[in-house]
DNA sequence: AATGAATGAGAGTTCATTCAT
DNA sequence: AATGAATGAACTCTCATTCAT
C-alpha cells in the first residue's frame, strides 16, 4: 500500500547520507587529534572509502572540519530546544535544559575539542554564525512566548538568547574539554543556579530591595 | 641618588623582551591570517629579525599561536580587574567591568579571532587552564569581599566567577569577532542588564515573589 | 601455447620495478655529488617523476642511499660468482673472478665510491650485512665444493669467504676509487697472485721448507 | 737546568693541542651518531668550548670528521707498526701485528664506524690516500727488508703492503662494527691463517705441488 | 560513482657558519 | 683567543588535491 517512496529526492538523499558518513567519521579523528594532525586519509579510511571518493562530496578538508564541528553543535542544540523541555512548567525549563545539555555532553566528551574552531574565511564566519543563529532563534522564540503568557517580564529577548546560549556553550566546554569532565555536577548545579536567579530571582544581593 | 639599577635580571628580561617583540607581530599576522595561512618567515620579517632567531625564543610555530592567544586574553583580564574598577561602588561594578572590556575589544577588535583556538595537546590545554585561572580567581577574590562585606548573600563564588567569565568572554567574541563590531552597544547593554539583575534584581520574573 | 603469463605478481612487480627505477637514478648521482649534495629534487627529476612519488616507495633518504649502495655490491657479487667461473678448471678460479670484477668496476668505476657507506641504524647494518652474507656464502659454497671434491685441504671456508671477499672488496675501491682507476693492471695481477699463492702456493717464503 | 723549551714551536703545539682536543670530543660523537646527526654545537660542548671557537680550528664541520677518521685509523697503523713487533723473528710478525690490533680496536670498538667514511672532495682523498699511504709505506719497507735479508723471495712488495693493509682493514671493520666484536677470536686467529700461509705456507691445495 | 597513484607546491625547521663584542 | 646570538639558505617530507582508469 504505502509506495515506494518517488526516486527524486533519493539523488540527494544519498549525497547527504555519504556526507553523513564522511562527517561522523571525520569528527572521531579531528576530536582525537586536532584539525592539522588529520589527514584526508585517515578519513577516508575509518569512512571506509577511497579519499578521492571524499572530494565527491566536499570541497576540501576545512569544508569537512566545519561540518563536523557546526553537525555537533547542531546536535547539542537539538536536544536543549527539545519540546519534552520547553513544554515543562517554566520553573522547571532552566533545570530541564542544562541537564539534559550535560547528559549529552558527557556521553559524547571527546567531540567537545570541536566546540571551539578557529574560523579563517568569511564563508567559515557565516556557517558558523548560522548554525549558532539557529540555536538562539529557538531559544528566542520560547523567551518570546514565556513573555507573551506573562511568565516573564518583557525584556531583549533575543539578546538574552544570544548570551545564555554563550553562557551554556562555554560552561559546556569548560567542563567537559578543559576539565575533562571532572566536577560535572558542581558545573551543572552552579549554571542552572545562575539561570534559575537570573529568572525567578533571588538576586545575589537578596530578594528584597 | 637612586643607582643606576644593576642587571640581575637582564639576562630572563631580554629573553623575554624578544619574546614580546616577536609574538606581538605574531598576534597581528595570526589575527589576520589565521594559523595556517602564516609563515615563520612572515612573523620573522615583522619582528625585524631572522626566521632562525624565531627559533632560539620558541621551539615551535603552534608555541607562539598559543602564545599570542593566551597574552591577548590576558590583556582583556587585566582590564577587567583594575583596581578603579573594582573599587567603586558595587553597584557600578557590573557595568564598569563591562565598559571597559568592551573598550579594549573594540580597540583592538581584530585580535577577537584569537580568543577561539583549538588546542591540541596536554601542554596547551594547560597553558590555557593557567590563562583562565589568573583572571577567574581575581574575579572570585573579589567576590568573596563582597560576600564578607556584606554586599552580597553567601554563593558558590568561585563557579560563578568561572561562569561569568565565559559568559563575558564568549560575548566579546560574539560581538567583536562573529559581528565584527556591530550593535556594539546592544551588546554591551544587554550584557551589564543581565549581570546587574543577576546581582542585584529584578529577576525576569520580576521582583516579588 | 604458452599462454599469456597471468598477472598475479604485478603489483609487487610494479613496486620493485618503480623502486630500481628510482634507485638507478639515485645510485648515479650519490656516486657523483655524495650524499649530502644530493637532493630528492634531483633524484625525481632523473627519474622522470615527481617529488612526491619518490616517497610512495621509500621512507626517506638514506633508505634510497643504502638500496643504491648495497645494489651496486650486490652487481659486482654476481658477477663474481657466475657459474662460468665457478666450474673454471680450479686453477684458473681466481683469475676468473678477479678479471670478472675488474671488469665490472672499469666500466662503472664512478660508482666505485658507493662500496664505502657510513652506516648509521641498526636496520642499515642489517641490510649491510644481509648483503655481505649473499656473497660470502656462495663463495662458502663454494670453496667447501672444492674441499669436497679434494681440490683444496680442509680450512675454515667460511671465515676465509669473509676475508677473501674484504681483500677483493677494498682493492677494488682502492684501484677504482681512490686511484681512479689508474694502475689497474697492477692491483688485478697483483691481487690474482696473492690468490693463487694463498690457494696453491708457493709461499712468499718459497715453496721449500 | 733543563730550560723551559723555547717558545717558538709553542704556538703550532697549541694549535694541535687544541685541534686534539676537539678531534677527540668529535670522534665519540660521530662514531656514535653519524655525521649528519652531529651538530658542531654538540661538538663545542663535548670538548669545553664555544661553537665560535672550534671554528678557529678547523675550517668546517666535515674537516674535523675527516681528522677524526683518519687520526684512528692511524692509532691502528701504530700499533700494526710498533718495532718491538717489526723486530721479532719473522715466522712470528704476523701473529704479532693482527693480535696487537684487534687488541686496540677491541678496547676502542665503538670507534670503529669511523673507518668507512664517504669521501666527497678531492682534498678528502687526497687526505685519505697520505693517511693510508704512511701504513702502506712502513709495511712495504718492512718487507722490502725481509726481502733484502733473504727472507722472503723477491716480490711486488708495495702492492702487497696495499693488499695485506686493505685485507687487515676490512677484517676489523667486518669483526668489531658489523659483528660487533662477536667471534673475536675466529676473526683474529683465521687472518692469521691467511697470512701465515701467505707467507710461510703451506698453500690450500698442500704444500707439495 | 569510485578509485588511489601521482603530483608538486610549500612550510617548518635545522644548523653550519659568521662576527660584533 | 674566545664567545654565542644571530643568521638565512636550503632541505626533507607531507599531504591536499587531481584525474586517468
Amino acid at each position: 500500500m504505502a509506495e515506494k517512496i518517488p526516486l527524486p529526492a533519493t539523488q540527494e538523499e544519498n549525497i547527504n547520507h555519504k556526507r553523513k558518513l564522511i562527517v561522523d567519521a571525520a569528527r572521531e579523528i579531528f576530536a582525537r587529534q586536532g584539525y592539522e594532525a588529520t589527514t584526508i586519509a585517515e578519513i577516508a579510511t575509518a569512512a571506509g572509502i577511497a579519499v578521492g571518493t571524499v572530494y565527491l562530496y566536499f570541497q576540501n578538508k576545512r569544508e569537512i572540519y566545519i561540518d563536523a564541528s557546526l553537525s555537533w553543535v547542531g546536535e547539542i542544540a537539538a536536544e536543549l530546544l527539545r519540546p519534552e523541555i520547553l513544554l515543562l512548567p517554566i520553573k522547571q525549563v532552566p533545570r530541564g535544559m542544562i541537564e539534559k545539555s550535560f547528559q549529552i555532553c558527557r556521553k559524547n566528551y571527546h567531540f567537545m575539542s570541536l566546540i571551539q574552531i578557529d574560523i579563517q574565511s568569511t564563508k567559515e564566519l557565516e556557517a558558523h554564525r548560522r548554525a549558532e543563529a539557529l540555536i538562539t532563534q529557538a531559544l528566542n522564540a520560547f523567551l518570546l512566548q514565556c513573555v507573551a503568557r506573562g511568565d516573564l517580564l518583557p525584556f531583549d529577548t533575543a539578546m538574552y538568547a544570544k548570551i545564555i546560549f554563550g553562557l551554556v556553550d562555554h560552561v559546556l566546554y569548560d567542563c567537559f574539554f578543559l576539565n575533562g569532565g571532572n566536577h560535572e555536577e558542581l558545573y551543572r548545579e552552579q549554571t542552572i543556579d545562575v539561570l534559575e536567579r537570573l529568572f525567578f530571582g533571588p538576586s545575589l544581593r537578596g530578594s528584597a530591595k
